[in-house]
DNA sequence: CATGAATGAGTTTTCATTCAT
DNA sequence: TATGAATGAAAACTCATTCAT
């Protein structure tokens, strides 16, 4: 019998030498024969346990998106109000980890890759819906529905933007900076609302 | 108007089909023989006019910065005021021809890339620094200095992470929903500031 | 009935694997892979019984030679006169179970093989040898030496060239039809041949 | 502006280096740079000519039965009546060209081929029915109906089968034994023929 | 006996690049 | 200027074969 277990094993390490590659190199210039080496494994063990190369690429994501999915309900335990889950969420979101530039590099260039993958736009998809749907049921409960939504939209694009910059820049963005740029959209949607809300009182007396 | 010699069609032509290539495939699936079908032209072209296939793509993103540095300076054309100036790179910016998924996947390939050439990085750098001046200048004028800088880095990086989510999103993204988080962001930051103001002085009494 | 080692059964199992797997992909595309996933067992078992892959091949083709050889002695016991046998061999080679494209499939592919593996010639030409030698045996007591020798190797070919057909034919060949051609090829063969001896006896006289 | 014509001259090259290497190692055995070596060209030069290795095949296939209507199309110019026809077909079909080694591997091969490939499926189809209505359009005029299909298949079943013992058999089959056996293939289905009709006469008088 | 993990050579295919015309 | 023929290196992928378990 050979070893067993392995599928699980190799599969990790072939993801992971992917990510690396792809922060080292970019989407565009990883081949085979840079991942399997920076896995320590041949070639052709690849396509033992991938169909193709695409097939892998499409494991590197899902990976990714499934660390993130499990990290963000880590951080959600244990919360019970929306002003709890929505600190939860944007500790999640602005994890150190998650701004690391091998991460931020994976991610964007998933990213760029998605339009032009049907499986990826898949995936993609169904992790947004959820992130969206996440957001904007927190925000329900503090704003005004019409409202919540665009609160949602505006905040998931704020920590995309920043997380780009972290990519784009030379010298390492301040993750703690941007942490605070965060936080403080989302006092100011909080607070611009209670003032409308007080406004609103006032009007009707 | 001058008659346009040769260089400056063929350059075009093979500009524009690179962009509408990366569109279509992604960066990482273009190839010469496409972009030059795509311009009409031979294979051999390319090696006329662009050194290798990294300068032609150096050339195409250099030219997408182009475009959008004079169209940011139309916008600003005859502004005075601070808030004029901001309200019109926020026009500038939020431009719905920018907002096209063909320039969107254009500019998310290129983010991709940049990491990984030189080159790019350095044009990336030039553009950036631009932006972020212009902003952070603008909102010196309105803001304390440390709010200016801070409010500056959201700003664009919020247009970016809405940027992001028209490549990502089968259904077009509402860009004037866009344009209204951006906007409601905007005076946010700039309300949030006079309460301050106010509130301090207030406490002084 | 004795039990059945692994040793044959696997064996079994493995050629006729091959022999399917040659129907459905053709000779050139077939893989090891496939034959014994068709065979329901793995992938190493192959090394265990065969020494590799054209030993596999070669017992493959073995196995349909000595099939049809073992058909034809059964096709031919308990007859005595030549015509008689005759008919026999026909009935033998023309069996409809021979005309199933699976096996002519097998063994066209086998004959496009021949020419580039010796040891397949050499079956080859052992088999041809003796399929040649009882119809000329035959055919001697019934017409002259030289008549005979053309007419055997007549109906060999007719027998090949219907056999193709099936192969190269959509629609299954009516094998009721290849059969009234052998047999009228063979009765016409014989009635020349009478025909001509009347003919030379009536000149005689 | 590069060589003209050379498409021409390159894809003729590549068939012939591919009928030569199908004889040499079999359809199995078949490497690109083998054929493009003996093409005396670089490898990537087949691709530039040929969409990928199945369409030079098909491209392969496609010039041989095309050479071989040619052949027929030659053998026929100026035949007038049925038997005359029938002779030129028969020394088309059994032309010495035709029962070269090489070339009969070439077709062998083919015809393994065949059942595994659509495209080649449909050539052959069409060559197979213009064959086969030729024939029985010449058998018509001398044979009743029902014979005359029976006559056509016979006899190219009959050339088909003589061609492939050519490819089998180590000492190259004389062919002119071939020429000999189906002509008296054919004389027998036409005396056959008169002489029923004979025979019927002499029943209905 | 049997498995399937692992290898590495070999195959098809793609591609940027060069060059004669 | 422009073509597309030609190259050769490198890519993805396949596969027979070996081997530890």
């Amino acid at each position: 019998m050979p070893k067993l277990g392995m599928e699980t094993i190799r599969k990790k390490q072939l993801i992971e030498a992917t990510i690396t590659s792809i922060h080292e190199c970019g989407f565009s210039d990883i081949s085979l024969r840079m991942i399997s080496q920076k896995a320590g494994v041949s070639t052709g063990i690849v396509h033992h346990y991938f169909r193709d190369k695409n097939d892998l690429l499409q494991a590197t994501m899902r990976k990714m998106l499934e660390d993130l999915r499990i990290s963000v309900l880590q951080h959600l335990k244990g919360t019970l109000s929306p002003e709890e889950r929505i600190e939860a969420l944007l500790s999640a979101y602005l994890d150190p980890k998650l701004f690391e530039p091998e991460t931020v590099s994976a991610w964007l260039a998933f990213w760029a890759h998605v339009p032009h993958s049907d499986r990826l736009k898949r995936l993609q998809h169904v992790y947004e819906k959820r992130q969206m749907s996440t957001f904007r049921h927190a925000f329900k409960s503090l704003l005004p529905h019409e409202k919540a939504e665009k609160a949602a939209r505006g905040i998931v694009a704020l920590i995309d933007g920043l997380w780009i910059r972290t990519s784009l820049q030379e010298n390492v963005i301040d993750y703690e900076q941007a942490h605070e740029i965060v936080q403080q959209y989302y006092e100011m949607l909080l607070y611009q609302n209670s003032k409308t809300k007080l406004g609103r009182k006032n009007a009707t007396c």
